[in-house]
DNA sequence: AGCAATTATATGTCACTACATCTAATTTTA
DNA sequence: TAAAATTAGATGTAGTGACATATAATTGCT
């Protein structure tokens, strides 16, 4: 559906480059509904996934919060407090660093990595509301995007 | 740049419709950030902001909650609680509806007002970042995104 | 009229973003 | 090598999103 009428939006954006700036702001809330919606069945936030891909790239190695942060979709999400929340659910380890006793190691435990086969497993939830366009359109979408971040 | 290099994904995406979800997701927490910075001098927030462009396109008339959580970009956002914060900036006054004693009119106030035509004065630093795309490639982008959510 | 269902909004809780500040460890530099 | 600067991470706070529940007013039903 249009943007507008989703918003209901009386008065016309004054350029396309606003309804784009509305365009991506309502399409990412709407694509993170979904997100969480998929994953509440295994007690996972969006984040907390995210976060937990980036060990299971890592694996076996650790990773610190410094290569967290990095790789995070959203940068200044706490990292910290997201291994928390997945230390208590056992889906992390954690322990300081030998070599430098300022940095933690954190690395996802066996069962982080048997949640994320799981979810694997019904990954298409997750990606079935984008089947509404083609992979031609997904590419374009995608060069499109990379470029207006300059 | 391209989403790949900017989260530093080792492992390449396992389709190019899981690249859409997070290239959207990171491009809006990108366009937030910018947004939150221009509107920071002005004392608001982008759902302040949002919610206080919705009451000038009501004025004079009030707007009740309804009406206001209907027309938000992010839907569940709590707009009681957003008005609450506008209201203690003065930019809005709100009074219980004689027509409905459940419902609440609320209205932008002159100073709510003056602080939108301040920050329409700036709109370029709320609008330059997105212009890397051409208005061609802005068009292209805003049909895409509405063909997505379907 | 009288009671149930609905509606409008408020409030409480948890997780998260953004940001500032703090501590401790390491590196730099004089 | 000792002080200064930097770095890694933890922690505190305000605002917000998602969601459940509460309250009060209104509407619908009989």
């Amino acid at each position: 559906m249009e943007i507008e009428k989703e918003i209901k939006q009386n008065l016309k954006f004054s350029s396309e480059y606003q309804k784009v700036a509305v365009n991506i702001l309502y399409t990412a809330s709407w694509l993170s509904t979904h997100h969480a919606n998929a994953l509440k069945p295994f007690g996972l936030t969006p984040q907390q996934f995210n976060l937990l891909r980036i060990l299971r790239g890592q694996h076996p190695q650790p990773a610190t919060i410094n290569l967290l942060i990095d790789r995070m979709i959203d940068k200044s999400s706490n990292a910290s407090r997201l291994v928390d929340r997945l230390l208590e659910k056992e889906f992390v380890s954690r322990c300081v660093s030998e070599a430098d006793k300022r940095a933690v190691n954190v690395t996802i435990t066996e069962r982080g990595l048997n949640v994320l086969t799981q979810i694997d497993k019904k990954s298409e939830s997750l990606e079935l509301p984008l089947r509404n366009i083609s992979e031609e359109e997904a590419i374009q979408l995608n060069q499109l995007l990379d470029k207006l971040r300059g």
